[in-house]
DNA sequence: GACTTATGAATGAAAG
DNA sequence: CTTTCATTCATAAGTC
């Protein structure tokens, strides 16, 4: 019971003792029934858990074993790259006549200051559903706070001061100037 | 010349080349030293560098390899996004017993020796100094701006819908709360 | 026990 | 600034 309840998994879906005694190791490794249920979420459809949502998960599934925030959010994160990354080698190999290829989602950028991107991926419908609800709940006591955001500031203002750098030694270069930074000196 | 100082720097970050005789891969791949730079320059308290800055410090890093001043830009938006990112998802869930930080990489690349620049929870009050003289040019200098950083909110706007997830009955767990992932009713 | 695979973690590049 | 996407790195687990 001990380590099936406290460490980093040792046991990973199912057999096998991973890390050894201890949690030594620092990678998470899930336990079968936290992969369950955060594939049983992805499958209902969550796919870009917010803060809030990545904090209930975890704290959730932390009953089964160890887990952070990140370890959650990373999940989603890699768990839907990975499948879109399966459907886009899908296309490359089913069919590579041609056709079919070009749906990019209306994200062609707009050039930024400093670079463009051009990846025309295609991209399948991925039905995403966003709102779902396995409990009806029929309150909504949860006064929705304002979610202005004013940020503010910290923006070239840190131009007026001066900002020397003096390349490190430890790298043996012959000879490097050092990075002076200064804009505007008073 | 080879491409270990030179070129993009494939793999391992600065040791080794990736990519081949020329830098056909298209990600910018930082050297140690450039990540020592950049690192030190944030450390330092430098976070979002003006158009000039960025223009000198590409100049500098150039030095220890291809880069571009895209880089540079990117580079700074990210380490400050994912700093506050790490402190914010780092207030933690289940278990905080043990470290929670330590991290096997830096074994074979030799880069980790340098920067700790991705290290996990550093629990850092985010100090930034606007002013910094290494080396001193002139009488007059620290003129402190003042930054006042009011960014508030949350941010959940599209998750408007309502979440809840009932947890498996298949494990032998004696209770479990339902996961409720409410955040806004709709 | 080396090789391959699966996947956690990290990060460059953008989009919003 | 905040969030997301794509790619890569690193490593536990599976395979032979």
């Amino acid at each position: 019971m001990d380590e099936s309840l406290s460490g980093f998994s040792m046991k990973a879906r199912g057999v096998g003792g991973g890390c050894g005694g201890g949690n030594k190791c620092g990678r998470w490794n899930p336990t079968s029934e936290q992969v369950k249920v955060l594939t049983d979420l992805f499958r209902s459809g969550l796919r870009t858990p917010s803060t809030d949502q990545i904090q209930k998960i975890s704290t959730q599934l932390s009953f089964y074993g160890k887990i952070e925030n990140k370890n959650v959010f990373y999940w989603f994160q890699n768990h839907k790259a990975r499948e879109r990354q399966k459907r886009r080698r899908v296309y490359n190999v089913s069919d590579p006549t041609d056709d079919e290829i070009i749906h990019c989602k209306g994200k062609i950028s707009s050039i930024k200051q400093f670079g463009e991107r051009n990846q025309v991926v295609s991209e399948e419908p991925e039905r995403v559903i966003e709102t779902l609800q396995l409990f009806p709940l029929n309150s909504f006591e949860e006064s929705e706070s304002e979610k202005l955001r004013l940020y503010a500031s910290e923006y070239n203002k840190e131009n007026a001061s001066t900002f020397i750098y003096s390349f490190g030694r430890e790298v043996d270069n012959p000879y490097h100037p050092p990075l002076d930074l200064r804009l505007s000196f008073v």
